[in-house]
DNA sequence: TTTCCTGCAAAAGCTTTGCAAGTAC
DNA sequence: GTACTTGCAAAGCTTTTGCAGGAAA
């Protein structure tokens, strides 16, 4: 589908950065940082600067089309697929998508009848949950 | 329970200004960044600097007296309470523990089978689930 | 006595911002 | 034409580090 469309779709103008780095961003596995993003497609368009890589990620975040991974300590890392999935972080701060059918399995346990509860006591609306999986070393 | 004691049997050597640092942490509700422990034990002991707030608070996660919680964007938060519990954010960018009994619930929902399968098929030891609820604004 | 901790100040890393010029709509 | 985006450079904020002196074990 056209990037174009996308980027319109959600209020989002269109320019031809945008939808470089909205594109490698879409196509990597790894969660990359801004830095990463900025390497990435600088390759192929030289005059990129990284002001615009976060600007643009502040825009796809804003817009609804990608995500801020929180990783305790280093920088921020982005996700551009915005399905409910669950993330595995290593012990050397990477963090990966969980193999969608147990990300399902996880996301299912958890009973909606308990974050109603949680929504009726706290007063808040429940936006979502993110569950990370804690790996260690090793087995 | 005397803080000393506690931390002879982490492995860490005890300082006076460790101690209030580590106490500050511990009684406080708010998951408080270095700069606002700076602050807070600061009133009391006005030679604390803000590197040593950051020493002790890494020295109480390598020793396991304290966590780290990963917040999209802003400062790092810390804990003291090392229990397994779940967080509730808001979209100020504030963190709260979840009521005890939703975290219990939520966190024993979590199919200890499906863990087992990601160890087997990650091959990787799981050493815990984090799981936040994302709140949003009102009802 | 040995090893580790501390404050200070400087450095390093990540992210945001002001501005003038350029581009999408 | 208007409003938003861009690159550049500078600033801002958070965190780490080197070092000389001091304190814990």
């Amino acid at each position: 589908m056209d990037i174009r469309a996308v980027f319109r779709e959600h209020g989002l103008r269109w320019t031809l950065r945008r939808e470089r780095v909205y594109a490698a961003l879409a196509a990597s596995e790894s969660h990359p940082t801004a830095d990463a993003l900025h390497e990435l497609v600088g390759r192929q368009d030289r005059g990129l600067s990284l002001a615009t890589v976060y600007n643009t990620l502040e825009a796809l975040v804003d817009h609804g089309l990608a995500r801020r991974l929180s990783v305790g300590g280093g920088p921020q890392r982005f996700d551009a697929d915005m399905s409910e999935h669950a993330h595995v972080t290593t012990p050397d701060g990477g963090i990966a998508d969980l193999p969608p059918d147990l990300s399902r399995a996880i996301l299912r346990s958890i009973d909606g009848a308990v974050l109603a509860e949680v929504e009726r006591r706290l007063g808040v609306r429940v936006r979502g949950v993110r569950v990370e999986v804690e790996a260690g070393r090793g087995m």
